[in-house]
DNA sequence: ACACATGATGTTATCGATGCCAATACTCGG
DNA sequence: CCGAGTATTGGCATCGATAACATCATGTGT
């Protein structure tokens, strides 16, 4: 009974079943449905009108085993609560859905490179096209190299790969935004609390913030370390409250920020009056908690966008130069700075 | 030159590869990775090795051709920022990855069906094997009652589907805990700020505070409306905040009632010595922005991981009963609420 | 020692789309 | 009206893994 159509059978609709209905061969079909240029007009049309009325779609399994492209493309994530980590997935899901590609996501609970080369060898395993490196990777591995060497990869802030594309908020910009601004407000020095220094981008803030403040003439003073969670800055803040002196903090993270403040309220000192605070990231409550924070707002979605545009050049054209792009922070001053109070030097 | 070795091809090695070195057939091969009980002992061990020399990977592409499972499930959410929609992403693809599956995600932009439609055609498309609707999906189309009857789908935190299976936090709990505890400490009664109306787990916590009023022989106050943002907690508090007697606010996420904490005190009220205010989600900053927020926490990571159990059940047998699945959500007192004042009754 | 049950392995066909090449249908110039 | 030349179309093999069936080897009971 091999002339059983396919809706007896209960499976669905295949490209032969197109073809038998438009009364054409399968290839014709292909062809048609892929916008092959020597397809009459007319068959086009009786193929398009069979796949509407056998509501046909393409088996993707079948197309990516026979032509090797899956229009899949990895994500690597570390599983996370932290906004910047979450933010930009957000973005780079959605331009890579405009351009018509899937995104499947392996996220790794640890930075360790047995984690990441399990999710790149996961993706590998599932066909993707290529691999956004969400994560700021520091150890390069032997098989981390050869995974990334086989797929298109790229970046996302920092990593010491040489052979993948980077596309990065320009981390030390930022820095240099908040500590300037902090600056320009007439405190004589500014404290730092980073983020943990396996992170690239922490560790570009906490350059540009030594650099800028090198600049002015000023000796930087101690860095202090979080690990980006509310409770590192709270923890960071009972001990920053009690150096006198200190009238100025930039924290590497808007979360870490607002720990930091109510510590510093706990031990009796006011916000921005005794101490001026600025943060990074921008996250939707910098705006509304007391005092609102000063920040340095990142360009999320423009960053996954930007991701996903280098990789899918790469991706069409493998031997194309990697360009590494750069995404510019933005300063947002709120009510957690204000001007120094004349010192009484 | 058939024997050619895959190296010098360029492929990767395929089963056959593995099959030549170790000296079986391809199907024995396919017989000792996938755990079939009769290959030898010896068999098995020469066929690991060659794996092993080889550095061979299965084809999920052709696996899943020839078997239909792609060891591959779908996520549908909705593009946002908000906190309770992101938390939930995490622990499914931890759940899934623990399983041997990857996660496809496919974000959609409004809660309109024709994009929900989409992102279930592109799922299917990709061949998930099931799918998680984390959407508050009220209204259901013919298409979508088509795509997930003819594939396993779970759903979180609603949605009016019968053919689907709902695992979901007990919003209507949630809301009647944050009432009652409000009521306890002597509020004369409790006022709302829910979210949008389309979404479930708006409308549950919504019915949950009248009923818990109800209860106690209060009538409900009128309801205001936000749309999760805090800047639409920020609206509804100034509103709020000039109306006298107010003492007490259920708030329906933690991100608008720190929005509403910061109207009233622009207006000079206190939180919590004038106004009690508990949110919902217990996001990572609850604790460390000022006043540190009651609320009610949502099992975010046991939610997910349930739902991901539930839908490989399904998924390993479709005749399975749907078995409705809730989690229990805690409430977490901090420094938002107090008790009411003496009042002048 | 013989027949049969069981275990281990091999062979062949198949999933659905597409690349390559051959075949047919059409165009136009003369 | 014919043949060269191009536009369409069809046939076949193929990607890699697996289900179904066939075969061979081993062990057991009587």
């Amino acid at each position: 009974m091999k002339e059983r159509t396919r809706e007896a059978t209960g499976r669905p609709p295949a490209m032969a079943d197109v073809a038998r209905v438009a009364g054409t061969s399968v290839q014709t079909v292909s062809r048609a449905l892929s916008g092959h240029p020597s397809v009459r007009e007319k068959t086009r049309a009786k193929v398009l009108a069979a796949v509407d009325q056998l509501g046909y779609r393409k088996n993707n399994a079948a197309r990516m085993l026979r032509s090797g492209r899956s229009r899949t493309i990895g994500l690597v994530t570390l599983q996370t609560d932290f906004y910047s980590r979450i933010a930009v997935t957000s973005g780079i899901e959605n331009a890579a859905h405009e351009a018509g590609y899937a995104v499947t996501a392996a996220t790794t609970k640890s930075l360790d490179t047995s984690a990441i080369e399990g999710a790149l060898a996961r993706l590998a395993d599932h066909g993707v096209e290529g691999v956004i490196l969400a994560v700021p990777l520091i150890h390069v591995s032997q098989r981390i190299e050869e995974l990334t060497r086989s797929i298109p990869t790229i970046t996302i802030d920092g990593s010491r790969t040489d052979a993948t594309e980077v596309v990065a908020v320009d981390q030390t910009m930022a820095a240099r935004l908040a500590t300037r601004h902090l600056l320009d407000l007439g405190h004589e020095t500014v404290w730092h609390i980073a983020g943990p220094s396996e992170w690239l981008d922490a560790s570009s803030r906490s350059t540009g913030w030594r650099l800028t403040l090198e600049e002015e003439g000023r000796t930087p003073p101690p860095e202090l370390k979080g690990d980006w969670s509310p409770a590192s800055g709270y923890a960071n803040g009972l001990v920053l409250g009690r150096i006198p002196d200190v009238t100025a903090v930039f924290v590497a993270s808007d979360e870490m920020a607002f720990g930091l403040i109510r510590a510093l309220h706990e031990l009796g000192k006011r916000v921005p009056e005794d101490i001026s605070v600025v943060g990074v990231d921008d996250i939707a409550l910098a705006e509304y908690c007391s005092p609102s924070l000063t920040t340095v707002a990142q360009p999320f979605a423009e960053t996954g966008a930007l991701a996903v545009a280098h990789l899918l050049r790469q991706i069409a054209d493998a031997d194309a130069a990697p360009a590494p792009a750069s995404v510019e922070p933005r300063l947002i001053v709120r009510a957690s700075t204000a001007p120094a109070k004349a010192s009484g030097g």
